[in-house]
DNA sequence: CATTAAGTTCATAATTTTATGAACTAAAAA
DNA sequence: TTTTTAGTTCATAAAATTATGAACTTAATG
C-alpha cells in the first residue's frame, strides 16, 4: 500500500460543540442522534470527505452505531460516498446539493397534514359551521402556502442565474 | 345541581381513525403520543369543547395522561378553556385560530438551523470554497424564505380582506 | 362537618429508543 | 493461504420516554 498515511483527524472545542449543536438541532427534528452528529461533522471538518472510522474515531461511537447511522443516512439520501480504486473504504459526504430535496419534502409533510384537515372537514358535523370556517382556514391557508412554495424556489432560482 | 346529564361522548370509528392519524401526524413532529391525540379528538369532535373527563374517557386514557397532555398543550398554547359559572369543570378547546403563531414558529425554527449555518460557514476552513459556497448557498437560500414567509402571510391576509 | 368533584402529584411499571461489544462476512493484501 | 481491512449483524445493556394507579389537594355541595 503506497499512499495516505492519512493524519489523524482532529476536532477543536469550538467544531466539538457546533456539531453537537447542530446534532442536537437535527435530533429535535426527529433524527437519531448519532445521524444527527454525523451530519453536524461532515459539515464541520476541514475535510468533507470523511471515512467509516474517522467518524467512528471523531465521534467517539460504536462501530454498530457509526453503520447504523451511515446507513440511515444513505437511505435519507442526506449523505453519498465516493471511492477510489485501491482503497475499499467509502468516503462519506453530505448531500449539501440536496437542500431543494429536503425543502420540497417539509412541504410535502405540510401537505399531508392539510390532507387530514380535509378529512376532519369531511367528517365534522355540520352544527359548527364557526368552528369549522376556522379549520377551512387553516386548510386554505396551508395550501396556499403549498401553492406558494415552490414559485419562491423558482424566483430564487432566477435570482441566482441572474447574479451570475 | 340543575343541569347537565351530558349525553356520553360517543366516537364512531371512522372518527376514531382519524383521532389516531392526527396523533401520529403530531408525534412525528414530536408531540408527545397522548398530547397529539388529545388534538386530533378537539379536531374531530362534534363538540369542540371537551372536559377533562370527556377527554380521558373517550381516549381511554388514565387522568394522569389526560392532566400531563392538557397541561403540556396549554403551556404550548394549542388549547385554551373555558368555564362557566357554576360548574367547576373547565371546558378544553383548540385555538385553532393560533395557527399563525405555529406557523411563525416554524419559520423561526428554520432560522434556527441557519444561524448554525452560519456559525459553520464562519469556522470552516478557506481550504475548501467550493464546499464553502454550496453551503453558503443554503444558508441564503433559507435566508431568502425566511424573509419571504412573513410576505406570504400579509399576501394571504389580504386576499382573505378582498374576498370578504 | 362530611362528601363529592375536578383535578394534580409522584413513585413505579411498561415500552421504546439508542448504543454497545462480540462475533461474523467478504474482499483485498501479504 | 493466512491475515488484515472495512464494514455488518445481532443479542443485550443502558437510557429515555410514556403511561398508570393510588394518594393527595382544593373548592364546592349536601
Amino acid at each position: 500500500m503506497i499512499f495516505s498515511c492519512k493524519p489523524k483527524l482532529v476536532l477543536t472545542d469550538k467544531q466539538k460543540t457546533l456539531i453537537e449543536k447542530i446534532g442536537i438541532s437535527y435530533e429535535s427534528e426527529g433524527l437519531q442522534p448519532v445521524a444527527g452528529r454525523i451530519l453536524g461533522l461532515l459539515y464541520v471538518s476541514d475535510n468533507p470527505h470523511l471515512t467509516f472510522d474517522e467518524i467512528t474515531e471523531a465521534l467517539q461511537i460504536s462501530k454498530s452505531a457509526t453503520s447504523n447511522g451511515i446507513n440511515l443516512l444513505l437511505q435519507m439520501q442526506r449523505i453519498e460516498y465516493i471511492t477510489f480504486s485501491g482503497d475499499r473504504r467509502r468516503y462519506f459526504r453530505l448531500k449539501v446539493s440536496n437542500w431543494r430535496e429536503e425543502f420540497k419534502h417539509k412541504i410535502e409533510v405540510m401537505a399531508g397534514f392539510n390532507s387530514l384537515m380535509r378529512e376532519v372537514l369531511a367528517l365534522r358535523t355540520k352544527e359548527t359551521p364557526e368552528y369549522n370556517e376556522r379549520i377551512k382556514e387553516l386548510a386554505d391557508f396551508l395550501d396556499y402556502v403549498f401553492q406558494q412554495l415552490p414559485l419562491l424556489l423558482q424566483q430564487w432560482d432566477q435570482e441566482k442565474t441572474r447574479k451570475s
